[in-house]
DNA sequence: CCGATAGTAGACAAATCTGTCTACTTTACT
DNA sequence: AGTAAAGTAGACAGATTTGTCTACTATCGG
């Protein structure tokens, strides 16, 4: 068998880790191709190789943020069994990344100020990620309150999520994780 | 009396109003200063001898923003006089703006997001909003749930707000404003 | 009426941005 | 070993960015 065509995918893979970092501390139109290329010891015409455009650069990094993000997520609620516990970790999962030295916000969120509406792709893209928490946030709340109430209290939490991201990213408080989860547990039908 | 020394002002504001609107929806980065001129029908060199760079009319913008977002909010509440009504009115204010053609977000989250940390005098400007707004809601929920409860829950209320802000922006469904109402109406001590 | 002030129009500088292209080098599979 | 794909370095084009500057014009107070 041909076994892969072209072997050399790891300069891609490199350079939308590079690019992630760098769009999510520094800003998606702050942060020039330039920039990205240097740090990642990377020549132009390879990137453009990958990517026809920056904007498509962009698209594969949230492609690339949402996998880590849902994943990083899921192994730190996974280390619980408790469905209320399962459900906290979400929240303490946010404080953490809060308190990260780099943290500047939703990159996804992000996105949406930048770009609103402008690009499709980055708007869909960043849709899509806050619709796929809400669903993990729905497969939570299951247990903990029947599978008719779930949805609606996704919403709701998904929600307290978004806000605290905000006042995060303003007042740099990384506490906002968990002014947003003790008015998660008040609103939580019956529970401690 | 020498009356103005400086008639000529008005084009400052006229300027200020443009840009603030430029600003609001195309993002601080993508919209340039030739942009704003050109819909200003300002020469560059008067936009330079009132401001000494971008930055300085971006701050001048959101100042002036901070403003208008009060006085809008205060009218439209104290059209209201019970205390309930007065607090819920601050979300349909919320309801009605995510509903405007143009809304894309809120120019203090949206200039964290683009400029987080390097531009520390933008940042200041975005955390006192978001201190001013809070500090409003203290007034309005002291009625409401006395002097003691009011400055913990205002910080909720807040978060609820920035919640909805962000999935309005993202989602582009105004009622996120109805949701972030029915939880605040569900966290307060003891209301209809 | 006249001079100072504030404005306009727009050229210009210097940097920076995305994206293309040429020439050379490395790598890997057969 | 040799060939084809993939990468590097970097010049280059063309547009766009912020900010400065020159020359001209309108307006207003005294």
């Amino acid at each position: 068998m041909p076994s892969q065509p072209a072997p050399r995918a790891d300069k891609r893979a490199h350079l939308v880790d590079t690019a992630l970092r760098l769009f999510a501390t520094g800003g998606y139109h702050a942060v020039g191709i330039d920039r990205v290329l240097a740090e990642a010891g990377v020549a132009k015409k390879t990137l453009y190789a990958h990517f026809p455009s920056k904007n498509a650069l962009i698209a594969e990094v949230l492609r690339e943020r949402d996998r880590r993000f849902c994943a990083s997520l899921a192994a730190f609620v996974d280390r619980r069994s408790a469905p209320l516990e399962r459900l906290a970790a979400v929240f303490a999962w946010h404080r953490q990344w809060f308190a990260e030295p780099g943290f500047a916000g939703c990159m996804f969120l992000n996105v949406a100020a930048e770009f609103h509406g402008e690009v499709a792709e980055l708007q869909r893209l960043a849709r899509e990620h806050k619709k796929a928490v809400e669903s993990y946030l729905v497969g939570l709340l299951e247990p903990l309150t029947g599978i008719d109430a779930a949805p609606a209290l996704a919403a709701d939490f998904n929600l307290l999520l978004d806000g605290a991201i905000g006042v995060a990213l303003v007042s740099g408080d990384a506490e906002a994780a968990e002014r947003a989860w003790n008015m998660a547990r008040r609103l939580l039908p019956a529970a401690s």
